[in-house]
DNA sequence: TAACTGTTATATATGGTTTATAACACTTGC
DNA sequence: GCAAGTGTTATAAACCATATATAACAGTTA
């Protein structure tokens, strides 16, 4: 459970925090049943308040991937949400693809480009396949 | 010049005039030294306030896309911004990059289904092909 | 000059993010 | 059971982004 914060991102801390558990998710670092820092330990790792990396862990518990118990540390339940219709994706992403899209041509950048650059996202954090785990750590 | 607000869109007000202005600057509907409608002109027709419209006019004259001057009206300046080096998109776009990726795994959607749904926008947006411009309106 | 521009200034309100402290409630291991 | 570890709740404070409201100022245009 390695959790970094990076200065240059503009996103808020428990943003991050969030994004990097899902990243570990995706590349089988992390699994159904795995142990999250205590929000004590993180925050105090990070030099930051035990509140912000709460609040990491409450949006996680709210996509329903996290398990958040009085007193127990938290758990990994899902390793990912209901599957989603294309709808719901819209949706939930709509926003921001608009964005992208509307950014990407201010700086210059070609369809093709921001293809190959949501390639190597994808392939750095392999969402494509659901590569059947080769390891397994059961720490239940 | 329709600027319309969406409800839906959880970015900020002057964020999505923002969005609007990029978005018609690609489609062609906006060109170079087209005029856009003063800020009271648009506040009032949105009914908010003239300084959250001013708020987007300033982002898109610092990111050099329109002329603002004191007196006159707003002016499209440039179309794009200077074409930028895939270094620097990957600085500009890559957190949001990193987040979307993250989000659509946890929504269940695959490369294809995210590479699928760029596409759409990307369509709807036309950043692809840089059209040479069959129209042309030259209100200088 | 009058009416229109963008601009500056002040003030206020709200919400999100983060920190700080402290206490509370529950679980786990000894 | 007790102690140490968990998450949880409560309060308070600070800061920044966003948006509003009002008013005045400064430049342009017809």
């Amino acid at each position: 459970m390695l959790i970094t914060l990076d200065e240059q991102d503009t996103r808020p801390i428990y943003q991050q925090i969030v994004t990097q558990v899902l990243e570990q998710l995706q590349r089988g670092e992390l699994q159904q049943g795995d142990v999250l820092p205590s929000v004590r330990e993180l925050a105090g790792g990070l030099g930051i308040n035990l509140h912000t990396v709460r609040g990491a862990y409450i949006k996680l518990r709210d996509q329903g991937i996290i398990d958040l118990r009085l007193g127990r540390r938290a758990r990994i339940s899902h390793t990912r949400r209901t599957p989603a219709s294309m709808v719901e994706a819209e949706t939930a992403l709509g926003g921001q693809l608009r964005e992208l899209v509307s950014e990407a041509f201010l700086l210059g950048v070609s369809a093709t480009e921001l293809h190959s650059m949501l390639d190597s996202h994808l392939k750095y954090v392999n969402t494509s396949d659901p590569t059947p785990d080769t390891n397994m750590k059961e720490k239940t």
